[in-house]
DNA sequence: TTCTTTATTGATTGACGCGTCAATAAAAAA
DNA sequence: TTTTTTATTGACGCGTCAATCAATAAAGAA
């Protein structure tokens, strides 16, 4: 019984069960059949929509992406000072979105994925230039532009850091910490070069 | 022509094989055969000594966790203060052989794949324990304990950060620059700390 | 020399997973 | 009503890969 314009229901309930196979499973290595039977439909179906596997695993990194960009640039919106902005930077990578437990695995995932993949590669290389671009801009209102860059390298890395600690879920750090921690650093390094 | 006394030398090729296999390919999507290929030996053979593939890439994380050990231990012995003891910590994870491009993908691939077994996840917690209470003993000599291991979380999720910037090699950091954003980090904290 | 142990591999098996295809069914167009 | 388009799936072929096994060969022990 076939209803007509199942298309973009059909390709968005398989990007999300893609995220959430790869979430729970930990890796890439999640079947077709896996992701199709999250999905409610059939592995043929998955292959109909997005063609090959790496199809549709390159919709679901975009479609992560694209996620974070809309919630960044939603927080940003309401960040008037520099020093907001890099609080809403900061904020929205430790989002109930961003950091939950799948979509952190995922993120892991696609990153390993990168080493091999040029295309996603170049789509991670795309967020971590925006993420670095938009960190130097807050920061270059609080300190001299060469050094904000490298704060913003910091920043990025702990970041990524903290990423890498909540796949593992051993001593893994609460949101709330988290931000701490990543503030702890931003207001360290604004107060270090404040008083010239 | 088998000469005997053979098993100590395959099962280092072959665990240096996997390095280099896994850190090439990005991930642990290696074949036995491409291991076997690369130490000049069958896939058979591999089998022979390690049983399944699992315990070959167990083998080869317990290997790069021993090598990790004994460069921190030989470079803590000449460290008296607690200042160089923190440094001597840091400056580990980024010598040539910890941050050398095969290893540090290896290790990319090996904190994915520690999400699925309990095993490696394992494994690796006792080095991040170790790492963390390494580096808070350090610490303490130099403020409180409470701070100390709030400052070493810090530096062990910088850490990690920037081997995943390295394993991306885009804006891949030189050994140099990252102990320098690293060390920067520590610098600060320990001042911020210290004029009461 | 004969036997046993160690080293080594080619061939094989069995499972698994991607991608394809023909077939079915219903909605919409002709 | 016939035809076309959209939705959907079960079955299958093909390739890959881990793991096993029987066979070969040399070194040392008996």
């Amino acid at each position: 019984m076939p209803k007509l314009g199942m298309e973009p229901l059909r390709r968005r309930a398989l990007i999300d069960a893609t995220v959430a196979a790869i979430g729970e499973h930990g890796s890439l290595d999640v079947t077709m059949s896996q992701i199709a039977g999250r999905a409610g439909v059939s592995s043929a179906l998955a292959h109909h929509y997005f063609g090959a596997k790496d199809d549709l695993l390159r919709a679901t990194m975009r479609s992560l992406l694209a996620d974070l960009g809309r919630e960044l640039r939603a927080r940003l919106a309401g960040a008037t000072t520099p020093r907001a902005r890099l609080s809403a930077i900061v904020a929205v990578n430790f989002s109930a979105q961003q950091f939950g437990e799948e979509v952190v695995a995922a993120w892991l995932a696609f990153y390993v994925e990168a080493q091999r993949s040029p295309e996603m590669r170049r789509l991670l290389n795309v967020y971590a230039r925006r993420l670095h671009s938009n960190l130097t801009a807050a920061l270059a209102g609080l300190m001299p532009r060469s050094e904000a860059i490298h704060v913003a390298e910091g920043i990025a890395a702990m970041i990524d850091g903290l990423y890498i600690r909540r796949a593992l879920k051993n001593g893994a750090p609460d949101p709330v910490s988290a931000i701490a921690l990543v503030e702890d650093y931003v207001a360290l390094q604004i107060a270090s070069k404040e008083h010239r």
